[in-house]
Parts: structure tokens; C-alpha cells; sequence
DNA sequence: AATATTATTGACACATGTTATAAAAATACT
DNA sequence: AGTATTTTTATAACATGTGTCAATAATATT
């Protein structure tokens, strides 16, 4: 990497600390492109020019928050399809409890924008690792074979972004959220899975506190 | 009504009338505080005495389209409650499909605005009536006995609302948020369906073009 | 080392939602 | 009719995201 490569890779991760440190401690209301150049030390016009719009600052904190929970999801991608994708859910549930304030607020600045197609590569990437999960699952005799992998990834990955979208705006709590989805998930699943994964399942969807293996 | 109330409302009319006009004919970018009181031939200060904000104009805008909508399902309220709640989901596609860029344009500038309280009407609304749906399709028999109607009612609004959000955002079309939610929707209902219901349910969600009743 | 390229800065400007303030107009009250 | 109250208007202002443009500093190229 060149020196300039370099300084700029080094002004946009001040930018970003710096917008992190003013979310945390002035609230989102506070981050201004103004206040932001001040605590980064930086020029109004550099942000500008590094990432392109305050948006895309927050962009940035959005994807360093979503490596930092795959780095953890990762960790244990062991057991079967539907268990996994029951407990990513509880993982997305603890993550956020972590440190609530602070990413739903990115979220919910991020999905308030104008900028649509931001919304994009976030619902790409989750039907993604969905479509994944659940080609795992028929192979594993979880989900029937005639299941059509591709819509029930895309349909189950569309539901949990749906919902964060209104966690975003704050309506409900991460644990609401979360019952939210893992109902609507299972409801789903039910109706795909084979007869070996249906006790687990249907045991999962009668018991919200249940994770279900 | 005295004159001064009168005039009000005779004032909230013509902005109302100049904000649809607007939209429609110079595009929901165009729709600016400014603009709307030339139109209206009013002042600036106007639509703040009379709304409260840009988003508050833009609510008023919403409700008259929630009014219309609410007319034409109310002239089809009869049949069965599983039946009639798909038969809303075609209704909303219906009416999204006579004038979609309006209708899309003014849900996504109140979801995009950070007026969180809006929201909370919104679902409220969605709840009740859904709730009443329910407990209607319990005693009639179509849902089991042990349904908790308050809350699978209200999991399917905010399921609905969830993916309205989408759709206003842009995200995908009247018919792809229809299909999501009827998807949804019938995998919910196949849980707590009486044995009576259920191959009208199942067939439903097998045919993504059945209205299933 | 001299020159060319690129990045940052600074100062300003613009559009927008929103508020402040005082004057003018409309309405209500007596 | 005359006075008090409420609404609307006109005008200016402010904060914010974003863009322009020239000057300057940093880096790359020769």
C-alpha cells in the first residue's frame, strides 16, 4: 500500500473513531459532519472525501459492527441447519444487548437515509448465508427435498431484515424483535421440514424459551 | 365549528390538496416547505400552525389514503376470517397498483423521517384490527380453540408493517411484499388453523396465485 | 532535486426544515 | 362599534448536509 493509500486508511479509521466516540458519548442527534471534522481533526470537507456521505460514515461503523459479530457467529457453526439458525438469532439478540444504544442507532440512521441502495447489499448478504443454511439443511434431510432452497432462504432472510428494520426505529426491543422473527421462522420451517427435524421444531415454536437443540 | 375553525380547516385542505399535487406532478423531491406554500398560496409559517412539520403534512396525506382503503374493504367484510385476510392482502396490492409512486412516496418519507411516534398509530391500527380478525376466526371455528389471538394477531400485523417498511423503502414490488407477507401469513396460520381450515390454508400456500377462499 | 499528481484545507455558498419576532389581518367578545 | 384574542404573514435567522473552488501541503514520478 502507498503512503497515501496509507494516510487515507489511517484518516478514515480516525474519522470513524471519532464519529463512534461522539455517538456514544453526545448521542446520534450530536453527530454532525461539523462536530465530526472537529473531533477527528480533520478538514469538514475530508469526510467527504474518504467515504462520500455522513451516511457512509455510518455505513462503515455498520460494517465494522456486523465483521465483529461474524467473527463471533463463526466460532461455533457446528450442528445442524435449523438449531444454527435458531441460535444465530439468540447470538443477534446478545450482540445487540451488548451494546443496544449504540447499534441501533447506526442502524436506524442508516435505514432513515435516502440512501436506498445501502438497504441492498444488506439484504444481499443475508440471503446470502439464509440460501446457505438452508441448502445445508436439505442435504442434512432437515427440510424436505423438494424444498426450493433459494425461497425460503430469500423469504426467511427478508423477514429477519424486515423486523430490524422496525427494531431500528426503535418500536421493539431486541428480545421482541427476536420472538418476532424466531416465530415467523419456525412457523416457516415447520412447513418445509422433514419428519426428523419436526418434534424439534414444533417443540422450539411452542415454547418461545426453548432454542431448540 | 366557529369561523376561525372553519378556516383551519379549510387551510389544511388546500395544503393537503397542494402537497398531493406536488408529489404527483414535480415528484416527492420537489415536495419542499417552501414550495407547498407557494402552492397552497399561503406562507412558509402556515403548514407549521396548522400540522406541526413537514412529516405531520405528509401523515395527514397517509390518512386520507388509509381512509379510501378502509372504504373500499369495508363494502367486502363478509365471509370467513381466513379468507377475508387474504382477500386484504390482494386489496392492498390492489390499491398500491392505482397509484403506486404516490403511495409508495408518502409511506417512505414518514418511515424515512425520525418521527418515531408515527410509527406506533400505524401499528396500533394494523393490531386491533387484526386482533379482531382473530378472535373472529376462533370462533368461528377456522382457528383452534387455544389460539392466543392477541398475540398472533398482532405477530401478523407487525409482520405486514415489517414488510411495508421494506416496500416503502423501495426495497421490492407491490406484488413481491404481497407474496412475502401471504407467505408468512399462511405458514402462521397453518400453525393454529382447526382441521377445517387447513387444506384451505395448505392449498394456499402451496399456489402463491390461489387467494385461498 | 525538480516537477507532476493527488489529498487536504479553508472559506464560502446553497437548499432545506425549522424557529423567532413583530406586524397585519381576521375573528370573537362585550 | 370598539376592544381583545387568535391566526396568518413577512422577514430574517439558524443548523445541517452537501457542493464549489482555489490554495496548500503531501506524495509520486522523472
Amino acid at each position: 500500500m502507498s503512503r497515501r493509500e496509507e494516510a487515507k486508511t489511517f484518516n478514515r479509521a480516525r474519522i470513524c473513531a471519532a464519529a463512534e466516540s461522539i455517538i456514544r458519548s453526545e448521542g446520534m442527534d450530536n453527530l454532525t459532519m461539523r462536530r465530526l471534522a472537529v473531533v477527528a481533526g480533520v478538514s469538514l470537507r475530508t469526510p467527504y472525501n474518504l467515504f462520500g456521505s455522513k451516511t457512509d460514515v455510518l455505513i462503515a461503523l455498520l460494517d465494522e459492527a456486523v465483521f465483529k459479530f461474524t467473527q463471533l457467529g463463526s466460532a461455533r457453526a457446528d450442528g445442524a441447519a435449523m438449531a444454527r439458525i435458531l441460535r444465530a438469532l439468540e447470538q443477534i439478540e446478545t450482540f445487540f444487548d451488548s451494546d443496544e444504544t449504540y447499534y441501533r442507532g447506526i442502524y436506524a440512521a442508516i435505514m432513515n437515509s435516502d440512501h436506498p441502495e445501502v438497504r441492498s447489499t444488506n439484504v444481499d448478504r443475508a440471503v446470502a448465508s439464509a440460501y446457505v443454511l438452508m441448502t445445508h439443511a436439505i442435504s442434512n434431510g432437515e427440510l424436505r427435498a423438494d424444498t426450493d432452497a433459494q425461497s425460503l432462504g430469500r423469504h426467511l432472510a427478508i423477514t429477519l431484515l424486515a423486523v430490524l428494520g422496525m427494531w431500528g426505529s426503535g418500536f421493539f426491543s431486541n428480545r421482541e424483535s427476536m420472538a418476532q422473527v424466531r416465530r415467523a421462522w419456525l412457523a416457516m420451517m415447520l412447513q418445509h421440514c422433514s419428519e426428523t427435524s419436526r418434534p424439534m421444531l414444533a417443540a422450539a415454536y411452542s415454547n418461545p424459551n426453548d432454542i431448540g437443540g
